[in-house]
DNA sequence: GCCGTTTTCGGCCCGACTGTTTTCAGTCG
């Protein structure tokens, strides 16, 4: 039972008590308790079994506690079963209609019985929706659209892919005479690995025209809601933008406000309650009286703390630091000074030896390692110990002639589904950098992963773990890792843990890579397994998940002198 | 359902937009 699908009962549970029309405070409570449990990089699994006091959490009292112990032992909930048995799947479903909420979905399900997306197409279409109370014929047609947007919806899309196109409104945008500031919020820039939408904040004492200008952008496809102070557009690209408009005075509460994450608003604003203030996008007032919000560090100062980066905005752990003067300094992309994983011709990348050590001497690298596949990825033309051996000479060669960063003869070695290595020890002792990477069999269970791991982390030639998990993404989940058997043995071995800046990889995650630098003192290394010169331009969304993750420049080796 | 040196009961963030409504509920950010 994963922390993921104990999460995924109560945001489950949380949605049947909206159907329910329980209280929405107890809503709330369960949707924390699926933050937290998905937010820990311990598994509660093993708290349980330890015997651990759940209560300790924050937002998990004796009730919750409780039900996450039922969970492990079970896997479900009674509540929840019997929840399930009078609202049919279909029903949920019904939630995923923008402008559905739990009100409405229980009124269909209620009055028409509708139990699926398909009842409530033929319902709409034969006119039977308009006429409940609360709904009417926009309704109904937006309900038809509704479940037509569905079919082709896109899911959320990696950081890397929203940032052009983000770039491109935002700086459209802050063209105009009439606009103050313009900045991308939300989880853009609180730097997730995903987004759902993209939120630009604009300062501005003419909102019309600023509605006007992105409505006529050619990334715009469509206008979705517009008001007076927002506007909600979807993009060609299928992704939705979300625009607010507010005066320069406004600048830091708006922007505070519409980053987010939520979670950190609700906190934010509670502290506002205890000292008798209230917080909005508009600012910091006392009574009427508006006391701050013009910078964000006004709102922070309102409540006692200091200005909090962006990507610690997660109700996580950042208001106990803050409060005392314990956030972290973040790494920032400045500080990396080089990149031990990444490819060439030599196997499945696009550049040559040559173009990998000028791309990299050209971002101000002062060292790299070359670390082609081995022998068993085929696909990739994975090198066997002759082909690696030659390959080590032709690097050689060319790094001697170019002066300026240091280059390591590396690989990236299987590690085979049998717990061996795919290149024999003494060729693994040749190298001067190997990174151990689980390419194949990640579905294998979990003691199997580990063995396998721990297989490379005894290896004295073993420097790092590569990409540890193997996940995609929102395309395919990582191996079943047993993390703290895993860092342990790292600590213990002087290996190393990485964090694949590729932006589909990100693996280690933010929670995973604070794990190993915080709790195990696992040097961690961010690397861009780049495949092309242009691959090594990742790396900072690999600062980006460290950052996540409080890391600091001490935490991350590669900011570091090559020793 | 959680939580607390102001509370062990009674609060729980705050506001915009839409559509349905005759004054506001629902949904969403
Ligand atoms: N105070 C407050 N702010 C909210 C609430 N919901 C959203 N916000 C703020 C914080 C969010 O980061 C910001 C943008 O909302 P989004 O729905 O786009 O969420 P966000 O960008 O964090 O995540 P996303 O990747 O879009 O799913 O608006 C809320 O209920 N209360
Ligand atoms: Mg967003
Ligand atoms: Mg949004
Ligand atoms: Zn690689």
């Amino acid at each position: 039972m994963t922390n993921a699908e104990v999460a995924a009962c109560f945001e489950e549970l949380a949605d049947l008590l909206e159907l329910e029309g329980a209280n929405p405070f107890r809503v709330r409570a369960y949707r924390n308790a699926a933050r937290t449990v998905a937010g820990l990089a311990e598994s509660v699994e093993t708290l349980v079994d330890e015997g651990a006091d759940l209560t300790e959490l924050p937002g998990i009292g004796k009730d919750l506690a409780e039900k996450i112990a039922c969970i492990v032992h079970t896997g479900t909930l009674p509540q929840l079963e019997e929840l399930r048995a009078k609202y049919p799947t279909g029903v949920l479903d019904m939630l995923k209609i923008p402008g559905l909420g739990p009100k409405k979905v229980a009124v269909l399900f209620r009055e028409l019985g509708i139990q699926t997306l398909e009842e409530l197409r033929a319902a709409a279409e034969a006119g039977r929706i308009a006429g409940l109370r609360g709904f009417g014929k926009k309704t109904e047609q937006s309900i038809l659209e509704g479940i037509e947007h569905l079919q082709t919806a896109i899911a959320r899309v990696y950081l890397a892919e929203a940032m052009p196109v983000a770039e491109a409104i935002r700086e459209d945008i802050a063209s105009l005479d009439c606009v103050d500031k313009a900045e991308i919020a939300g989880s853009f820039r609180r730097r997730k690995e995903t987004v759902g939408d993209l939120d630009l904040l604009v300062t501005s004492t003419d909102s019309e025209r600023v509605m006007d200008r992105l409505a006529e952008n050619e990334f715009v496809e469509k206008v979705l809601q517009r008001g007076e102070t927002k506007q909600r557009v979807r993009l060609r690209m299928g992704l939705e933008m979300d625009l607010r408009v507010v005066a320069p005075e406004s600048y830091g509460a708006a922007l505070a406000y519409f980053t987010g994450s939520k979670e950190h608003n609700i906190v934010v604003r509670r502290r506002g309650q205890e000292r008798g203030l209230k917080i909005n996008e508009y600012g910091v007032f006392r009574g009427e009286k508006r006391v701050g919000g013009k910078t964000e560090e006004e709102v922070y100062a309102a409540i006692d703390l200091p200005w909090i980066p962006p990507e610690l905005r997660e109700a996580r752990r950042e208001f106990e630091w803050a409060e005392q003067g314990r956030l972290p300094k973040l790494i920032e992309l400045r500080d990396i000074r080089g990149d031990l994983h990444m490819h060439t011709t030599a196997t499945d990348g696009t550049a040559t030896i040559e173009e990998m050590i000028q791309g990299a001497k050209a971002r101000g690298l002062r060292y790299i390692a070359i670390t082609d596949h081995s022998k068993r990825v085929t696909m990739a033309n994975g090198l066997d110990a002759t082909r690696l051996r030659k390959h080590w000479k032709d690097i050689d060669r060319v790094r001697g002639r170019i002066s300026g960063i240091d280059v390591l003869c590396g690989v990236e070695c299987d590690i085979l589904e049998d717990a061996t290595m795919d290149l024999p020890d003494d060729v693994l002792a040749e190298a001067e950098f190997v990174v151990a990477v689980l390419h194949y069999g990640l579905k294998l269970p979990r003691e199997q992963i580990t063995r396998r791991l721990l297989t490379a982390i005894e290896n004295p030639y073993v420097d790092a773990i590569g990409h540890l998990t193997g996940r995609l993404i929102g395309r395919r989940p990582g191996a079943d890792v047993d993390y703290d058997t895993i860092m342990k043995a790292a600590a213990d071995n002087g290996v190393m843990l990485e964090i694949n800046a590729h932006p589909s990889r990100l693996d280690l995650d933010d929670l995973h890579a604070m794990q190993a630098a915080y709790d195990y003192g696992i040097p961690i290394l961010i690397n861009t397994d780049a495949h092309s010169v242009g691959g090594l331009d990742v790396m900072q969304f690999g600062v980006f998940q460290a950052r996540r993750g409080g890391l600091e420049k001490r935490h991350v080796a590669n900011t570091k002198p090559l020793k």
